[in-house]
DNA sequence: CTCGCGCTTGTTTACTAAACATGGGGAGGA
DNA sequence: TCCTCCCCATGTTTAGTAAACAAGCGCGAG
């Protein structure tokens, strides 16, 4: 007879009222379990405080792990505000990494070192890294990358750089949201850069000319703004933009949607209406885009889709028994039509002529 | 009331003796049923002699069948001097394809209309394409996505087109070639182009251009040369170029493996020692660039790997329950190191001086 | 104290119950 | 007679368990 102190599996069952079998399951991830079974299961261990027969120390089940890297060196993209793009990311690694019988542990820096970061994967007891790369330089994906594990860098990219790469497709994001402009007729399109130099960033504003170009439209240099990259900070320079008599164009991509958040509010306190006067487009659908004032047209990342691609390629590389070739994986958007970019609202500035162009097939 | 004519799959399942859902997981291939219980089931199928209400005239499992194009529209690149990398993609595809569970066709074009081809798929008992995009244009790979078929492209890659792309990843490819003349400390650096224009080819000569940028070195205008794709062509042309007097680079890199072979050929009948007197680097270690003389170093391409991954991205669309974004992937290839690149052999030309550059970490 | 055996604990395999999805057939209406 | 709509039969999928299996712990005997 077992006494009441020493738990069991069969305890546990009970407890969440399930068989033996689905809690050996839920615990090793294995298996086709629910979502609410897995959490009553758990609840019921952590309840009850339940240490398995075999449990080593603090190795259990180390050696099947990924580790996915949060780290945010200085905070300006990688917040609070920001947070449900790394909890979709989560998602799409964690369903991934249980259905390859991986855990995902996630573990976060805040205004560390790389070389802190490197330090702390030496010798763990995993077996590959996911790191979010928002952030990050190529010397800084280079010091992660030396310490030896199977690593993929999400959020970034880099070109030449012998890494492994899921990100993003900008360049074909940027290319929708300039045609829809085209689209609209609008002839002065303008772009709301970041005083922040991240990647992704860079690669949105590169995508801009490069797309401007390829699409045949001309950029004016002072169509091209630069702002802080915060809510209120993205606020406050749009209104020293206005003070100072910023000349608006038709139209304005934004490189983020916090930063097209604040670039709205301050137009809307200096009168000017979106997308009745100028017409907006950001990227990132944030949940908040479809509660603004106007609701904003945006670009929709699949962060999980990402998330997922990404334990895909780590999971080949750990398995790989030889040498595998560097891979680079950008993954397409979609533009979410909203009220922001003015298809329904007619800009109403019979001081401008718009010239017509032939409308691209939609 | 069923007639005795009617047979379903509960029939069977009473004849087999087990369920209805264990009939049509054995039937469909799926879950973990045992060889025993397989066999029962098949058996009663067979005695009963069962056919599915659904079932097809002649599809008998070919609605699991994935069928890859192999596309050639003009052969100057899809041609018998390549079958061995057409033969890897191959390889890629099929292993993965027969993990999953699928049947690869392969369907042969040559010179046939890109709507001939579309055409050739309506209907088609097939799941899922993979096309071979060598000499496919824009426009073509439109068409042939247009058909509705999940569809993945390899060997070919556009910016801003909604396809699912695998290739090679040019640019870092090329990036190690330049860097590699650039530590032997090569001031001249050629360009071997071709008169062919595939996405690949442009994209290895834009990568050209890039890197010699992104590696602070300065191209001769008159370094970069154009000729034909095919061997002989190659060769014919590098003799026209040396008898209108052609005056060498340190260094070429080639576009690819054949037209480093015509062009050495040429060289060699000039008098010119490779890589004694200007060194050569191709693309695509072809089985014979071990065996040229001399041996040439040349970029290595995992296309196995790219068959694999298209399989995977393939799979992904084809299982997905919603609109997957496109999503599009670069292989890394390695540097094959072998004579022609002039390592070892130090250029013997006391009439020109070399500045020595700063070698990169090698 | 050590060794061997039996039993407990946890895991895995293979199947099914029940829910879900699809399409065929029948009935009704034009 | 033909067409459309709705319902139900058929087949598939999801998620859980029974039972078999594997490993190791604990107890008893020498």
């Amino acid at each position: 007879m077992k006494t009441t102190k020493k738990l069991t599996i069969r305890d546990i069952a009970g407890a969440a009222g399930v068989s033996p079998a689905t809690v050996s399951l839920v615990l090793n991830g294995k298996g086709d379990i629910s979502g609410v079974t897995r959490t009553r299961v758990l609840e019921a261990v952590a309840r009850l405080n339940y240490v398995p027969r075999s449990a080593k120390g603090s190795g259990e089940g180390g050696s099947e792990t990924l580790r996915f890297l949060k780290i945010s060196k200085h905070g300006h993209t990688v917040n609070r505000d920001h947070s449900v793009f790394i909890s979709d990311y989560i998602d799409g690694m964690s369903a991934e990494a249980i259905r390859r019988n991986y855990t995902l542990e996630v573990v976060s820096f805040e205004g560390q070192s790389i070389s802190a970061i490197a330090e702390s994967l030496t010798g763990a007891p995993i077996r590959g890294v996911i790191a979010l790369g928002t952030e990050l330089t190529e010397d800084d994906i280079r010091l992660i990358q030396g310490v030896g594990f199977p690593t993929v860098f999400i959020d970034t990219f880099y070109d030449v750089v012998d890494a492994n790469f899921v990100d993003m497709n900008n360049e074909d994001a940027v290319y929708k949201v300039l045609s829809r402009f085209r689209a609209h007729g609008f002839e002065r399109i303008g772009f709301v850069a970041s005083h922040v130099d991240t990647t992704n960033f860079r690669l949105r504003q590169d995508a801009f000319f490069k797309n401007m170009a390829r699409l045949g439209l001309k950029v004016r240099e002072d169509d091209v703004l630069s702002i802080e990259s915060t809510h209120e900070g993205a606020y406050e320079d749009t209104r020293m933009l206005m003070e100072g008599g910023l000349d608006l164009a038709d139209c304005y991509f934004c490189t983020n949607d916090i930063i097209a958040y604040g670039f709205m509010k301050a137009l809307k306190e200096f009168g000017v209406q979106v997308p009745a006067d100028v017409s907006i487009i950001g990227f990132d659908n944030l949940p908040q885009s479809a509660t603004t004032e106007p609701p904003l047209t945006t670009i929709e990342v699949s962060k999980r889709k990402i998330g997922y691609l990404a334990v895909t390629i780590l999971d080949d590389l750990i398995n790989a028994s030889e040498n595998q070739p560097s891979v680079k994986m950008l993954v397409g958007a979609d533009l979410v039509l909203r009220a922001s970019d003015g298809r329904d609202v007619p800009r109403p500035a019979p001081t401008r002529l718009r010239v017509a162009k032939q409308l691209p097939a939609e």
